[in-house]
DNA sequence: CATGGGATTGACT
DNA sequence: GTCAATCCCATGC
């Protein structure tokens, strides 16, 4: 499987969000297949780099195809893959893998057994493939976290979670039918 | 320099 | 269903 190339990222983060499922997040010894991302752009107020440049935003409004992490409520490290070409500040939020390669080890890390539960949110999909926040900033082609092609996937949109701001926008995005997803879907 | 608010999770009523 | 944990950083004085 080969690193998706930087053409891949340098597009409108709407396309880049639905196109991730089916792709492969890996970081040492782990890596999970993508089943579900939401799409975050400056011109709305949930993302971050809505108050435009800060030490904080800076990596947004750089290169596409790096890593963003940050700290959530002083707690988890979320993880992002930047879109769109450098000052055109938007990322894509990975929200939840399906487990692939190094299970006993995420297992060791989550404290937990059951598969569904390792990887099915934001802060737990780092803690399981150990991505902390010193890897922000990282290239995804060539860096310690990579994000590697997949086949695309059936997907279903719907409104973005946990945020109080621009709740309207369906910019959440998620294998259709995937039992390893962060919160299921309401009935069709 | 002090303050306040999270792109969450897990434990508990 | 409710709620605390915990820290980076944007903002305002």
């Amino acid at each position: 499987m080969s690193a998706l190339p930087r053409a891949f990222y340098d597009r409108p983060v709407l396309d880049v969000a639905p196109e991730l499922l089916g792709c492969v997040l890996a970081h040492g010894h782990t890596s999970g297949v993508i089943v579900e991302t939401e799409a975050y752009h400056f011109t709305e107020p949930a993302c971050h780099a809505f108050v435009g440049v800060t030490p904080r935003t800076a990596v947004l409004h750089g290169p596409p195809g790096t890593a963003y992490v940050y700290r959530s409520y002083g707690i988890h490290a979320l993880f992002n893959a930047v879109c769109e070409p450098a000052g055109v500040a938007a990322a894509v939020l990975i929200r939840a893998l399906e487990p692939l390669d190094g299970i006993p080890e995420m297992i060791a890390r989550r404290g937990l057994t059951r598969e569904e539960d390792l990887c099915s949110g934001p802060g737990k999909l780092t803690q399981a493939l150990g991505i902390e926040l010193h890897l922000n900033g990282g290239d995804l082609r060539t860096g310690p976290v990579r994000i590697l092609a997949g086949e695309p996937r059936r997907y279903v949109a719907g409104p973005r979670i946990g945020i109080t701001k621009a709740t309207e926008l369906p910019w959440r995005f998620s294998v259709a039918g995937s039992r390893f997803v962060s919160r299921p879907w309401p009935r069709p």
